[in-house]
DNA sequence: CACAAATAGTTAATATATTAATTATTAATA
DNA sequence: TATTAATAATTAATATATTAACTATTTGTG
């Protein structure tokens, strides 16, 4: 069972999900963000004032590495940190109202790249897709 | 169309390649290997005597990580290196006994992670799934 | 309440990946 | 065939990611 699929398919997975990264880096070039600072803004854009935990929890990162990246959209002053009143060991990271104006043309930009790489696939196609790929993460927690 | 898709295929694409790659390193790590390195030998094992340059082109990764990433292998004694008498630029890079040796281990543990990866996953959805990834990265060639 | 354990974040060390420049060789063409 | 362009691989510089050790603070338990 599964015998050809067990040779390719977590090769063809990580190829699909290179060629997805690399062309969403390129729609946001312009916009002067890279995927991975997208994907943190996302998280902000759904819920500011994040900690860097929960930012880290969301988007399958390390502590160390969320707190380079903040110190990135920090310093292009996207985002500002905030101490937690609460829970003084933490900080709410802050969208800015220019991180605020980047949603629009950042969304924009990953539905062009998700719209180019679903071309010819239907919907019923691409939902057994995201169900498959979600038991896949499930299955392996 | 493909509203909500939109906004997290990436995302569940992406986490599902990460879990997948952890996963199989976990079950690579008593044979001494990592993923990647699994990669590129996985190509010698189908076809002994690749270049450089081929094994670059068949892993999607760029020269100068191949170069470092067949020093790893030589040093490990699993490839060696001869040089192409008709073409003295490039390499032809040969496993050694011990590389040949380690295919069916290595092999087994890739399909260990597959099967936990899939369980529960019909193999017409694993199909639409192996079609749709290689659909995804032809459209952004 | 005191103290141990856990948590949020930072920092430093290390490993891995990417890009650009360089060398040696081969292919193309004028 | 001499010269230019292209290719395979390496090297060095830079960027990015991972791991471990550390600080400050909070939580839990005796």
């Amino acid at each position: 069972m599964f015998d050809v699929l067990d040779e390719s398919l977590g090769f063809v997975i990580n190829r699909s999900a290179l060629a997805l990264k690399k062309e969403i880096e390129k729609e946001l070039r312009p916009l002067g963000i890279t995927a991975v600072q997208f994907a943190i803004l996302k998280r902000l854009w759904e819920t500011d004032g994040l900690s860097q935990k929960q930012i880290a929890d969301r988007t399958f990162k390390n502590g160390a590495e969320i707190t380079l990246l903040v110190d990135k959209l920090a310093a292009k002053e996207l985002v500002i940190r905030e101490r937690d009143d609460l829970d003084r060991r933490a900080y709410r990271i802050h969208l800015t109202p220019k991180g605020r104006e980047l949603e629009a043309a950042a969304v924009a930009a990953a539905r062009v790249t998700l719209q180019k790489a679903l071309a010819g696939i239907s919907p019923e196609e691409a939902e057994v897709v995201l169900r498959v790929m979600d038991a896949i993460y499930q299955n392996l927690e």
